[in-house]
This record gives C-alpha cells, sequence and structure tokens, in this order.
DNA sequence: CGCGAGCTTGACGTTGTTCAACTAGAGTGG
DNA sequence: CCACTCTAGTTGAACAACGTCAAGCTCGCG
C-alpha cells in the first residue's frame, strides 16, 4: 500500500546507510510497512513500546498528552526520520504519542532486531548516539522556550522551528492547522491564531489560507531571543 | 587535590566498568582532576566545548540560562555521573551551564579521547546509547510539567525529582536554596517559597532549615498528576 | 445547499510574577 | 567580641500576561 518500498528506503534513506545488506536484510524480514490516513495515532503514550518507528512517506507529529485536550509536540516529521527514537530503544512503553497530520507511510521495526544490529555494528551506534545528541539539543531549546520565553518569544520559536527545521524553506506550507501550531508553541489556539494576525498585520510574516511565509526572519529571531 | 584519586573513580564507577584497562589508562592521560568551590562555574553555555565532564565529588547543577537571572535547572547531579553528556558529544559549544551547589570534584576528559574510545568499544557505546535515552525521558517530563502544568504540579515535580533522583530519599537534605528549588520547578523563588510553607503547614512535607521531608508522597504524586 | 470543523474576535477572570519592605543568619573586619 | 554587611528567606499587595469562554464566521465537503 504505501508508494515506496521498504528496501528503497533502506537502500537509500541516510538512516540506513551504516547498514551492512544482511543487516538491511534482516530488518525488512522483521518490521511492517504501513500507509496511514491524516489524523490516525501511530503510537500511544503509555503502551508497549514494541517497535522502532520510521516515516518513509507524508508527514506525522509526536506529542506529549496533558489534560483536557491541551498537547505538547515535540517534533514534526518529515520522512524519512527516526520517530522518538530517543524514547524507544530502552523503555518498556513509550512516554509520548506520534500521530499523521497528511496520509504518510510508518515502518515499525522489532526492537530486538534493532538492538541485535547496534550490537554488531559499531558504527551504526555512532551515528544513533550523534542523531541522539542532535535530539537533546532540540529538546533544551524546547525547555528553553517553555521556561524562559513568554507568548510572543515561544511563538517566534515554534514558527522558527517550522520554517528552519521542518519546511526547510520561509514558507510554511504543510497544512498544519492553528491548534497545531498552538500546541508546537505550548500557547493557546487563540494565542496563536491572534499573534500569527498581529504578525501579518506588521508584515513580518504573510498569511495565505494554511500557508505561511516568514517575510523578516531578523525580526523573528529577535523576537525568540527577547522572550 | 580532589580526596578521590583518578584512577580510583575510573576503576570503580559503573560509568567505565565497559572500558579495557588500556582506555582507562588513555583517558588518565588525556584528563583533568580539579577542586572546585561551591558555587564555581564548571561549564558555560556557549563557550567551546572540548571536553566531556564528570562530577567525581561533590553536587552540581546543570542550568539554562535565561534573561535577568531566571535560569532553567535541568539536573543536579551526584558523584559519579557524567555532566551534561548529550549535548557535549557532538556539539562545537556547551549548550548548557554547569556549576557546583557544595564544593566539588570535577574530571575533564579530552573529548577526542572519548569518541576515539566510542569508536573502538562498540559495549561502551551503547552503554551510552542507554543513557542517553534515559537523559531524554528526563527532557520529557521536564517538558511536560513546563508546557502542561501550572504551579503546584511543577513544584511537586521538582520536589518528586529531588527525593527519587537525587537524594534518593524522602529526605531532601542538599543544601539546596529556595532560588533553585524554583529555578528546578520553572516558577519564582517567591512562589517555590510560598509552596514550601503551604505544604508545610499542610503537613504534606516538613521543613527544618534548608532540609525537607516528604511526609505524604503520594499527594505529591497527585498534584504532579493533576497538573 | 447545508452541515460541521476549524478559524476568529472580544470580554473577562485566573494565575503567577514582580515589586517592595522587612527579617534572620552567616561571614568579615575593626 | 561586636558592629556591619550581605545574602537568603519571607510576606503582602498590585499588576500583567494569558487562558478561557462565548459567539459568530468561513470554508470545504458531502
Amino acid at each position: 500500500m504505501p508508494k515506496v518500498s521498504l528496501s528503497q528506503v533502506l537502500n537509500e534513506s541516510t538512516l540506513f546507510s551504516l547498514l551492512t545488506k544482511e543487516q538491511k536484510q534482516k530488518i525488512l524480514n522483521n518490521s511492517t510497512h504501513l500507509r496511514y490516513k491524516k489524523g490516525e495515532t501511530i503510537c500511544k503514550q503509555g503502551a508497549f513500546a514494541n517497535h522502532i518507528i520510521v516515516i518513509t512517506e507524508g508527514l506525522a507529529k509526536t506529542y506529549l498528552e496533558g489534560s483536557n485536550d491541551k498537547n505538547l509536540i515535540i517534533n514534526i516529521l518529515k520522512p524519512v526520520s527516526w520517530i522518538g527514537l530517543s524514547s524507544t530503544y530502552n523503555e518498556i512503553t513509550y512516554n509520548f504519542t506520534a500521530a499523521t497530520i497528511i496520509d504518510s507511510s510508518i515502518c515499525f521495526i522489532e526492537k530486538t532486531v534493532f538492538t541485535d544490529i547496534l550490537l554488531e555494528n559499531n558504527e551504526f551506534s555512532n551515528d544513533i548516539i550523534g542523531r541522539l545528541c542532535n535530539d537533546s539539543k532540540h529538546f533544551f531549546n524546547k525547555i528553553t522556550s517553555l521556561g524562559n520565553k513568554q507568548l510572543h518569544g515561544r511563538f517566534a520559536d515554534a514558527l522558527l522551528y517550522l520554517s528552519k527545521n521542518v519546511a526547510k524553506s520561509p514558507s510554511i506550507d504543510l497544512s498544519i492547522t492553528r491548534k497545531e501550531i498552538g500546541d508546537l508553541a505550548g500557547i493557546s489556539t487563540e494565542s496563536a491564531i491572534r499573534l500569527l494576525s498581529e504578525l501579518n498585520h506588521d508584515g513580518i510574516i504573510k498569511l495565505e489560507g494554511k500557508k505561511i511565509t516568514i517575510l523578516k526572519e531578523n525580526l523573528l529571531e529577535k523576537l525568540s531571543k527577547i522572550g
């Protein structure tokens, strides 16, 4: 059902480039590759974590569930990426929820296979260490944003993240809802909306439906710094 | 100057138990081991990160610097622990500040030596992966606390962290200031003080100078869950 | 053409920070 | 040994920042 075959992903993505042919084959034999519709839950915070997850097509988010529908989005993930690697490896349960934002394809690799490969392939282990460290940098940004900044700073952080890390363009066209922008910034949906129209009015961003274009990145950076 | 010798630490701490004799020697030859007074800065957010840091005696904190003296404490670290491992490995600069809370001994290992060992010792690499994943679990808790909870929930999280992860006892006697408790919970010093005396008054904790004893852990857990 | 989900805006209330004043205790120098 | 200073702790009151609530709107889809 997925449009890309898993073996193609294994051979082409940089995630797997350090693996041997045999190791790729082992993954191929011990994983499932499924098509998900927009909005479906990929894995659920608190559920048993028996798989390492990779997104191969589409767009997904990982988030922490709060009470009364107030979630905190940690990552927006484009293919091909590990999903929540840092908290699946030696955890019994997932400590985050992941869901698709648009129709997507997701690969589930049996955890035992993954850990076996880590034990036999040191280059791969070191690559994973590097990725985990990168993740932690992102967590630090997140913690700074939530803990040390208020509305404007947090919101700027969210927009800059979407632009730099996800869209990789000043133009953010990801079919993300206003609620998701709020959840990403750690603010209410209404505040996100207010800030969007405020920045739009001030000519710092341009709104066209769901598409957001950053016009003055340096001003957003400044907002992020001021907090 | 440190009371424990580095070679003793290398041989006795579980941090290094997977290393060969030669690798330990290599570390011994390429590191410094220094005594720090209370309150001194160990490494500074933004400075070049050429060392992997270990605390061998005393007590330290890692934190993210905010504007106007409002810091966010990430970890309180007892010996023997890696300090900020997750963000020193493949970073050019430290993205956190570390400082001592009481007189302490700190070991700085040259980063190149550390990465060399990672390349040649796969068991050690996998141990590090496990530790990084554990760290990320802590980050998730932190993000949930800051993003999804208010005053009482955050404060309960901070106390529970101090009790369970640092003191490893219901009695928290770490010579930590009220400001540091606030910085750990992501709330103002005044709020921390108010909550301490409130919980003290309600018989949930007991205050004796700087010592805090948790009397009703289950109630704190409840506060943490409610948010 | 109608329905519903997502979006938008304004008014209001709560939460928690900030400011200011005061106290206690620990360290310092005369 | 005592006065002095400086830091940490404490308390109350005022204010600002944001979330919440309510109402209406818009757009896409059936």
